[in-house]
DNA sequence: CAGTTAATTTAGGCACGCCTAAAATTGGTG
DNA sequence: CACCAATTTTAGGCGTGCCTAAATTAACTG
């Protein structure tokens, strides 16, 4: 099932109803049992699926997909650059543990890689966490502090990177080493003040955003560091 | 199934022929659903069940078992170790992981582990890997080298502290550090050599074994550390 | 050694995720 | 606008691993 939510998470990333056809390719099941498996997926809430027309993730079902993509993810890097098992086998072997990884250990593992944000290989992003913290620096203060802050968890986030222009949300996450953290809180990007994407030049180019009364250009790359509360959006 | 493997193989340290029941209970499944899958295990020779008499591992089933077993263990400590995932979910966490931890990647996660032999809270022995080689050292200098080897692995190794008197064998590994490796070595205990248990006093006591013309008396300790095949007792 | 009890096995069923083959829908195209 | 091809869905089945209830066997006890 968590299977069937990747597949269609990664393909939404291309073209957004998703078609059976295109799960039944990348899976390699049959479109018979997608659609099985997709009515399923409709009655729990993680997709929509309206008859021959695709299918599409609800948050609920975003929220799941980025969460076992980012296990996937981390898995990756671990294998990869922990235990140096051969390229052509770190998709497949993350693949096979993803499952059972559970989130306390998947963030261990995270706080372990000094907070990664991208694949090995091919560059994909991994999704952040959904702990209750503001930065990575605060995750690992807490954790070396001892305090267990389990249970609070953040819904659902989104990179400013990914927004469109006109959209408001609130800052959830900054992610990065420290110097980054910093660099952002100069310009008065804070987890939990709000913010407004003002312009979107291209899809991989500079995002224009305001918080408060200033306005601030974030390039790509720091664009997808800084997260907001997708159900907050506006 | 690895569980079923996993389950006998515990038990069975514990008493020889392993009772349905037992397995039920640890495994949370009722009797006759065990007494179901003692029969495929049999059919695959994993394992001998004569019908309302228990059931033993082969050969076969215990190398399977202790790949699973070996694999469950590295995992604990890795959990407990490195990620500092919480004492009470450790067991439960690795329980989740060891059946889609490739063996290359249990290998890799062995020699970062620094070759650990005991499990973090119970102290119980983590099974050797089944790689062709002799000592931990070698296995890392391999490694080091860039030295691929996979392929060729060894049957089925068991401790010298778990052979009766009179039995003899080969040396197949020696597991430890470079210093304990030395010493060994010294004491002309060496991989590949026949060895032959003289003496057992006390089933947690120190072995004496015989090497070539002299004899060594080996501690609890050394012991679970010397390896030989278990295909080539005799 | 017959009778009782506990352990084990057999029989019959169920849920789940997959399959193939057939039917239905969609979206172009002549 | 009717038809065709591709896509998608429905229907009906299958294997696997589990379950409960009933039958069998083992083991103990008077």
């Amino acid at each position: 099932m968590e299977d069937y939510l990747k597949a269609i998470y990664d393909l939404s990333q291309v073209k957004q109803p998703v078609s059976t056809t295109d799960i039944s390719k990348t899976l390699r099941i049959a479109p018979a049992s997608v659609t099985e498996m997709l009515k399923k997926l409709a009655e729990k809430d993680y997709v929509t699926h309206s008859l021959y027309h695709g299918t599409r993730l609800t948050n609920n079902g975003k929220r799941i997909a980025k969460n076992i993509v980012r296990k996937h993810r981390l898995l990756e890097r671990f294998l990869h650059d922990v235990l140096k098992v051969d390229k052509t086998q770190v998709h497949d072997q993350a693949c096979g543990m993803e499952h059972s990884l559970t989130d306390d250990a998947a963030d261990s593992l995270c706080r372990f890689l000094r907070h990664p944000d991208r694949c090995p290989d091919t560059g994909e992003i991994i999704p952040p966490c959904n702990l209750q913290i503001g930065s990575c620096a605060e995750c690992i203060e807490i954790h070396e502090k001892g305090l267990e802050e389990n249970g609070k968890n953040v819904q659902n986030r989104v990179s400013v990177a990914n927004l469109e222009q006109g959209q408001c949300s609130r800052i959830s996450l900054i992610r990065g080493g420290y110097n980054l953290l910093q660099r952002l809180l100069d310009m008065g990007l804070e987890p939990g003040s709000k913010i407004r994407i003002v312009k979107v030049t291209s899809p991989n180019g500079p995002v224009e955003v305001a918080i408060g009364n200033s306005k601030i250009i974030l390039g790509k790359g720091m664009a997808s560091k800084v997260f907001v509360d997708l159900e907050e959006i506006s």
